[in-house]
This record gives C-alpha cells, sequence and structure tokens, in this order.
DNA sequence: CAAGTTAGTTAGCGTTCACTTACAAAAGTA
DNA sequence: TACTTTTGTAAGTGAACGCTAACTAACTTG
C-alpha cells in the first residue's frame, strides 16, 4: 500500500531537487521533464497539474517526518533532554541527507501566491512546533526543566535558533558543519533551562 | 542629497506591498504599475530593469535600518541588555509600521535566483548579526551577561528566536502582537543570560 | 523663443509559461 | 491472439512575461 508510484517519487525528487539548486523560478515542467528524460505532457500522465506536483512533495516528507520521529525509540527513563536531542538529532540527519528538502520546507514565502501550498508548509511547521512544546512541557511539570520562560515562547526560541542554524548552513552553501552548529545551539538552550 | 528620487520610491513602495499581499510571483511590472498608475514603460523611465527595482529597494531598507539603529540615543551608562532591547524595539516597531518590509527582507529564498539580489538579502542579515554579537561580546566582557554559552551561538539564538517570531506574527496575518511576543522572547533569552 | 530634457503614452516584439490534443508503442490480461 | 490500459511522444494552444520602438506633451534653460 504505497501512497505514491515509483515515477511519482522520482518527479517529487527531481524537483526538490531543482528548487534547491535554482530557486522556485527555475522549476518549470520543461525543465523537470527533461531532468527525468521525459517530455512534458508525460509529466502530465503522473500528476495533474504543476501546483499537485508541489503538494504531493510537502505531504511526501510531511508523512515521512511524522513517522520518523514517532518511531524514535525512547526508552521510560529517557530525560526530556534526551528525547529533545533525538528528535534534532534526526532532524538535522535528514536534511543533511538530503538539502534539497531544506529549501522546500523553509520556504514559506514561496508558495505566498498558492494558498493550499502554503498551507502544507505551516502543517509542517506546526507539526515540528508540536513536537518540541509537548517535550517543553512535560519537562517543565517533571521539573527537568525550570519555569523561567513559558513554554511557548521557549518553543518559538529553540526552533528559532534551529531554523536560523539550518538557514545559515544553507546559506554557506552547505559548507559550515549543520550536525556540530546545531548541536551547539540546542546544548546551549539546555544548559540554561536543565535543572 | 537624496538617494532615490520621489518617483523611485513611489515604485519600490508599491513593490514591497505587492510582494507582501501577493508574492513575489504577482510582482509583474503590469501589476506594478497599475498600482501606481501609470504604463508599463513609464516604470523603465526610473529604473532600468525589474531586477534594479528589486536592488533599490533592498539597498533603501538598508541603509534606513543601519541609520536607524546607530542613531539611538544611547547613553555611556546604558547597560548592553538595555541597548539590545532598544536595537530590537525600534527593529520590531518598523516592521509593526510597515509590514511589508518583512516579506522582502525575511525571503532569503524569493532571490534565489538572481544573485545580486541573494546577495543583498545576506548583507542585511549580516549587518543585524553584527550589531547583536558585537552587543553579546561587549557584555560578556564586561560581565553582564554570563559565559554559559559563546557569543556565536547565543546570536544564532536570539536573532533565530526574533526572527521565529516575526515569521508568526506574519502567518498570522499580522494579527499576534509581534512587540509584546518579541519582547517575550527578548526577555526570556535575557533573563537567561544576564547576570 | 528655440533647443533640449523629462516623463509619459500606445502598440507590439520575442520568449516562455502551464497545459492540451491526437496519436503510438508497450504491457498486462482474456 | 485480440483487447484494454498504461505510459509515452510531437506539435501546438492562449496567456503572460520583461522589455523596446516610436512618438508626444510639458517643462527648463541659454
Amino acid at each position: 500500500m504505497q501512497q505514491f508510484t515509483d515515477r511519482q517519487i522520482e518527479i517529487m525528487e527531481a524537483a526538490t531537487n531543482r528548487i534547491s539548486k535554482f530557486g522556485i523560478q527555475n522549476l518549470t515542467i520543461k525543465t523537470l521533464a527533461e531532468d527525468i528524460g521525459l517530455s512534458e505532457p508525460a509529466l502530465y500522465r503522473h500528476f495533474k497539474s504543476k501546483n499537485e506536483i508541489l503538494w504531493s512533495l510537502l505531504e511526501y516528507f510531511k508523512t515521512e517526518m511524522r513517522n520518523r520521529i514517532q518511531s524514535l525509540p525512547f526508552k521510560t527513563s529517557d530525560s526530556e533532554a534526551t528525547k529533545l536531542r533525538a528528535i534534532f538529532n534526526s532532524q538535522l540527519q535528514t536534511f543533511v541527507n538530503k538539502p534539497a528538502i531544506v529549501s522546500v520546507i523553509f520556504a514559506e514565502s514561496i508558495f505566498h501566491y498558492e494558498e493550499n501550498l502554503s498551507n502544507k508548509v505551516a502543517e509542517i511547521m506546526d507539526m515540528m512546533q508540536d513536537f518540541v512544546k509537548a517535550n517543553i512541557k512535560r519537562g517543565q511539570e517533571l521539573e527537568q526543566y525550570n519555569n523561567l520562560i513559558g513554554a511557548s515562547t521557549l518553543t518559538t526560541i529553540i526552533i528559532g535558533g534551529m531554523r536560523m542554524t539550518v538557514l545559515k548552513w544553507k546559506l554557506s552553501g552547505h559548507k559550515s558543519n549543520l550536525i556540530k552548529d546545531g548541536k551547539a545551539v540546542l546544548e546551549g538552550i539546555l544548559k540554561m533551562i536543565e535543572k
């Protein structure tokens, strides 16, 4: 029971790579078809519009992300900080393995003009936010984190700090060390909030 | 000695508003000309290309931002935290007064395909980063801030947290309280680093 | 007041866009 | 083997794009 065919996945990955390398402006049906080695109408055999390609691509990553995070092997003895480290580590590893994804996921504004696309991007952001906020709340209730800052604000700071790190990595042409820099940010924040 | 003519500023502001409301995809010479009530070729009397309109717009804001921050009325008795509050307060106020700017400044990816434009956006980000990093370093040297985290990482966290707050405000359709939320983030971080 | 400049117009250029039509080869199935 | 479905193609559509050519009215200046 697969949600997408092999060809569809091939198209979505080619689209992601195009966007990552040359920006959304350069993603046209023509360039996309050339990347895969097909004609333009062939793409319309697999998706009914360009919009649907982008929507599917976001949906595909959203599902992958939720499954991956939800199946992280947590032990009941793990502290909330340990869990948070695991979540972000998994996320950063995914970005390093497939840097092109970042260009799509972190670009709220590129889909500004297409409501269903910007909604999908917002959904992905919200999901990550919910994971982090739940962690903070449990950590504060269990008194593993201090209560200097409210859970909402703290979530904003953590996600903001991580996003900023990813953005810098992207702007450096993936030459900075994302895993190391991301860890530094998370450990820094944890150092300030762990009891 | 003005860098831009009135008409040029009118065009740049109209462009900013277009991008903010409908995204970069909807900014065409035609829509822009209609917004101002001129014909398309008239725009080419004031800028030699669409690219130059966007570049000028970024340059215009960059200059405004540097002048504004550099002329903040600091007293020698002000603590570094006080200065940092003033910098961000000034920045957030600017965004509230002209929300359209945010769409342009915070959108690294929309100009991905035009090197001179993405460079300008990077310049603006670097400038803000330098202001914050300098503040953190002085604060740590003067022992007003603790040394739990290095200045670079801390700068990433602060800028990241603020950017995230602005992004949320934008995604809420400017309905959240940017000033209040921004203050909460900054005060939260200061609470953790102030000695 | 003649000459030049500034700031605007209408009309249209060549190109690219997402998408469609009509047809053909291959693959699966009876 | 005959029929159907799937997956591909070449050729072309109308609309939209950035930008230009050719022209003009109003102002400025020696």
